[in-house]
Order: structure tokens, then C-alpha cells, then sequence
DNA sequence: AATTAAACGCAACAAAGTTGCATTTAAGAA
DNA sequence: TTCTTAAATGCAACTTTGTTGCGTTTAATT
């Protein structure tokens, strides 16, 4: 794996997330983090704490990027596949990773899974009220 | 519901959707429209002929959208919820929607679910060889 | 044929993401 | 500690994707 650095910025945005209760956009991200860095090195601190697994990427269906920490032990596996469902409230617009809804399916023979992206819209309890 | 209109640009991007074996991209098919009209309408006839139900919106994990043809029988469902799973291969880049992998997961109480989006990403058959 | 609102083209704009390059800096080696 | 070096950053420029407003065209009904 190639060398990878713990700097302030990508410290400080990885708290962000990990703190959050609701997966944040890049925008969201830029503005909690107080542009204390430009918007391109958060695009690339996004990208490699991608790629470590330590944050998943979500894309509701309107097409919104979000990202949300990874809950699994840290380690436990190589590559954590992200098969929990992901609930985009269309009123409040909220993202919450439902952890422990994890949809099962069969796919034909010969297909390779690498990633999965379960995303379900509608309507929040809060805002069911 | 509103009044909509058959007009030859829209009947020629509804042939080209229903006739792709794979998920279309709007710049796929403008492309492949040969430029016929403008990109602003097709965005608008992409967003018609989803909210008429006969084409339906996919979004990949890495962001981008494509549509596909609904493949339920007409009429049979008021809003018809897209509940099968796409596969996005890594190699070819094609989306292919399963109609036959339809994942089951159960929510937490009061949840109200409008719409779905499940797409597996990996290797598909043809690349696997 | 006349009417009328849906659909269109075009220009301008906005949001989201990417790339190249010079500069800074984290982290291991000396 | 200092040196070294590639990773990370800032900044500017650019691309891609999607949106909005408005004047004109056109499908569909009367
Ligand atoms: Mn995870
Ligand atoms: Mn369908
Ligand atoms: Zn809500
Ligand atoms: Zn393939």
C-alpha cells in the first residue's frame, strides 16, 4: 500500500465525520471545517480516507454525494463491503446509515462483487410525525 | 396529472433507451442522438419520461447517471418502486439492470420508503473471462 | 383555422469535480 | 537534530453536469 500521512487538515475532517449522527456532503464538510483548507485538498482527503476504508462514500438518488464514517473493527477485514442501507429523508434531505439493515440478494452466476451502494429514500421517522 | 406531449425529440430518446441493452448516460445519449436537439431538452425529456415512469434513473457509486426502460408491465402499479438491482462493472463501465435480483431488507418502524436505489459494483460476466 | 399551454432552443449561470504545477510539510534516514 | 524526499497542499484554470429564464415553436384540442 503507498505511504499515506496523518496531516492537520485530514485529522481535522475525519473527526468531522466520524462526529457526525448524518452522512456530510463535500460542501457541508467545507463549511464546518471553517475553509480552513481549499476545497481541492478536501476532495483529496475525502479520496484517501476512501480508499483507506476508514469513511464510505454514499450517492443518494438525486444524486448527491455524501460520506459517513465506517462503523465495522477496525482491521477486522481487508476490504469492508459496505452492504448496510443508506436512508435519504427526502424532507429533512438527511443521510443515515441504517447499520443493521442489511438487504439480502442473489446474483447470477459469475458476477464479481466488489462494492455495493443500497440507498433508500422517502421519509424519516422524525419527519413522519 | 399534467398534461404531457408526444413530440418527435422525445419519441426518439425513449428508442434509444428502450432499445440499449445497457443504462444510458445523458451525454451517451445525446451522442447518440446525433446532436438532433438541444442538451437542455433532453435533460427535460429525461425527467418527463421518469416522472411518467417509463424510464428509470440510476445512480453509480462513483456518481454517475444513467437511465434505463421500465420493464413492468404498463399501467400494472400507480408508481411502480424500482426495487431490482443494477451492476455497474468496473472494467466495461456498462450498467445492466437485473429485473430478476431484488434484494429484501426490513426497516426499522416508521420508515416510509418512496423510492430505491441498489447498484452492485465489481466484474460482470463478460470481463470475468 | 384558431387557440393555448407544452415543449423547444439558446444563452447565461451555478454546482461539482478534475488537473497541473509550484510550494510546503510529514516522516523516515543519516 | 538535521537532511532528504515524496506526500500533501494551495491556487488557478478547466471540464463536466445540471439549472433557469425567456422568446419562439409546435402538438393537441376546440
Ligand atoms: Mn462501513
Ligand atoms: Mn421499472
Ligand atoms: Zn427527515
Ligand atoms: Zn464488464
Amino acid at each position: 500500500m503507498k505511504n499515506t500521512r496523518n496531516t492537520i487538515a485530514k485529522a481535522a475532517i475525519f473527526e468531522l465525520i466520524k462526529n457526525s449522527k448524518v452522512a456530510l456532503s463535500h460542501a457541508e464538510i467545507q463549511e464546518l471545517n471553517q475553509e480552513a483548507c481549499d476545497r481541492v485538498t478536501i476532495y483529496r482527503i475525502l479520496d484517501r480516507l476512501t480508499a483507506e476504508d476508514v469513511i464510505h462514500k454514499i450517492v443518494t438518488p438525486s444524486g448527491t454525494v455524501k460520506y459517513a464514517a465506517c462503523h465495522h473493527a477496525d482491521h477486522e477485514e481487508q476490504h469492508h463491503v459496505h452492504n448496510h442501507v443508506h436512508f435519504n429523508c427526502e424532507v429533512c434531505q438527511l443521510v443515515t446509515c441504517l447499520e443493521n439493515v442489511e438487504p439480502t440478494f442473489k446474483l447470477p452466476a459469475n458476477y464479481k462483487v466488489n462494492q455495493v451502494n443500497f440507498t433508500v429514500s422517502g421519509i424519516c421517522p422524525s419527519c413522519a410525525l
